[in-house]
RNA sequence: GCGCCUGUAGCUCAGCUGGAUAGAGCAACAGCCUUCUAAGCUGUGGGCCACAGGUUCGACUCCUGUCAGGCGCACCA
């Protein structure tokens, strides 16, 4: 069961029967024990419409209050009422739920089929370090999504097709006839190496970004080809699809879009005077077609440096759905910036110039699971400053270890289990230390699913980190292991219950979960 | 000039969509291993939540303005 939500529930049910009010109900986790597992303020929300006190209200709410099998409840000032989960049931829980394997797995979302589309990046050059946040949040969303009940499919869309991926060809061309890099042309110093494979460079780069992806630990179930919109003819089926809605128009020689309509503060050209289609006209194409294959959540994450595309693009597949008739939920997470520093000194990113530190370096220097803990361990909108030094000299410190830890930590004291332990009857919880991890188990299904419905990896992290330190102070004060064995056998059912937990959150995120540090 | 994002401890960042005394990790200092993993634990110091107004019983959180930083403003992709 889910408290948070039971307590949503009856709180509501309380509500609309004494006062019969349909309010929100806010719950919040106390920073204090003494202020109880849950507590909500809805009291002095109701003050002004139901005038009176929020103390007198919530004493009322307190007085009706007939799930004392589940939570007590305490009223506090100035109207606070503070929930107390039984112990008995965080002991029952510990022996069932904490333990299954798919704990904290839910169908919230499971009227969903979602596209969610990362990375995206041009097979012109080598992944970089922004490539991996985007690539490192999209999966652990993935992951987090379906793990809250949807149908998810990943998907990276190739740009194959248009102007740079003909200067890229020029370019290796060039290099393989010994000629002059042409303007514009790519400098790096993988184009040497590219042009010496016997290979199509698109291809080349293309396996080699999988390749890097994969030793990320991140995989999609369609590498989708812009080049196949313009074979199917699917590019020019949506724009005359467009065009025939009204939504599109010719004017000044070319081929626009009512983006105006939808919040955008112009229109945008689809089709350009000389006859060739704007990358925003095939981008439209895909996101039609994602629509046609049945997707009606589609989420994309898109890197900063894009930002300025997102309003264009809300209002295409605002107009797309229109025009089909149906209703599409579509989400643009944007992923802030990574900007790379060596020893404090600035690293700079051009695949132009060449000067650059890929991804796989980094995933090389650093390890998969301190950069892959590091890119979600926070939110998608702040701009990270990564110190490759710094990260290095850190990655002992990273918080991962510390997780990571506590998870090996207890694979230890359970190897050292003696081999047969009594049936345990129940007083799982026999100390304060033991209830605020129990608590903690408790939590995680609610986590999840706050992380799923805000769309925010780095709630799991974070939860784990406090996860991972109500642990190893439980494990200070509390020897698990004694002469006692129904104790003992006591302890090792919460023991097992964080073990699983620090194991289903750790992959949630993609980052492994030792036996052995 | 316009738009998006950011501004919280010395540093890197949380802060649960408006609630109780603003938290964590690094860094600094002082302690804790004859017992299940010390990659751990305990304690100390460190804050005008950029600034100024406003809304509210109540603001780090919402609104307006200012300042600072990042990014973007194509018939490029």
């Amino acid at each position: 069961m889910i408290v948070r939500t039971f307590l949503k529930e009856k709180i509501a049910h309380l509500l609309k029967e004494l006062w019969n009010e349909e309010v929100p109900i806010p719950l919040l986790y106390p920073d204090q024990p003494k202020f109880g597992d849950y507590a909500t303020s809805v009291a002095m929300a109701l003050a002004k419409s139901l005038r009176q006190k929020p103390l007198d209200i919530a004493r009322t709410m307190a007085e009706h209050w007939k799930w004392q099998d589940i939570c007590t409840v305490e009223v506090a000032p100035p109207g606070y009422l503070n929930f107390f989960v039984q112990d008995s049931l965080l002991g029952a829980l510990a022996q069932e739920e904490f333990l299954h394997p798919h704990y904290g797995k839910s169908t919230l979302l499971s009227d969903k089929k979602i596209l969610l589309e990362y990375v995206s990046a041009n097979p012109t050059g080598p992944l970089h370090i922004g490539h991996g946040r985007w690539a490192a949040l999209g999966d652990s969303l993935a992951r987090i999504l379906s793990y809250a009940g949807a149908e998810v499919w990943r998907e990276f869309y190739v740009n194959d097709a248009g102007n740079q991926i003909r200067l890229l060809r020029e370019t290796i061309q060039a290099v393989r006839e010994k000629r002059e890099i042409p303007e514009n042309g790519y400098h790096g110093a993988y184009i040497a190496d590219v042009a010496q494979q016997n290979e199509d460079p698109v291809q080349y780069i293309l396996s080699w970004q999988k390749e890097t992806l994969k030793n990320f630990g991140v995989e999609f179930d369609r590498y989708f080809s812009e080049k196949s919109l313009h074979e199917s003819g699917m590019v020019q089926k949506t724009l005359d699809f467009l065009t025939s809605k009204g939504v599109a128009y010719a004017s000044e020689g070319a081929l626009w879009l009512r983006t105006t309509d939808h919040g955008d503060d112009k229109d945008r050209v689809l089709v350009k005077s000389d006859g060739e289609y704007t990358y925003f006209a095939v981008d439209i194409a895909y996101h039609q077609d994602k629509i046609k294959r049945g997707f009606r959540s589609l989420y994309n994450i898109l890197g900063a440096d894009h930002h300025g595309y997102v309003k264009r693009m809300e209002a295409a597949v605002w107009l797309l759905s229109q025009a089909d008739g149906v209703e599409t939920d579509f989400r643009i997470i944007i992923g802030q910036l990574v900007s790379l520093y060596r020893n404090g000194e600035p690293v700079r990113m051009s695949k132009r110039t060449g000067d650059m530190i890929t991804l796989e370096e980094v995933l090389e220097e650093i390890g998969r699971d301190a950069l892959r803990y590091y890119m979600v361990m926070r939110k998608a909108d702040t701009h990270l400053e990564f110190d490759i030094e710094e990260a290095k000299k850190q990655s002992e410190e990273n918080p991962v270890f510390y997780v990571q830890y506590a998870h090996a930590r207890i694979c230890g004291i359970l190897r050292n289990l003696p081999p047969s332990l009594p049936k345990v009857q129940g007083g799982v919880i026999d100390s304060p230390e033991a209830r605020l991890l129990a608590i903690r188990l408790l939590r995680f299904p609610e986590v999840v699913q706050d992380a799923a419905l805000a769309l925010e990896p780095h709630r799991i992290p974070q939860y784990l980190e406090d996860l991972a330190s109500v642990f190893h102070k439980y494990y200070t004060v509390h020897r698990i292991i004694t002469e006692d064995l129904e104790k003992t056998a006591q302890r090792a059912i919460l023991v097992r219950a964080t073990k699983n937990v620090l194991a289903l959150g750790l992959h949630l995120i993609g980052v492994s979960a030792p036996e052995r540090m």
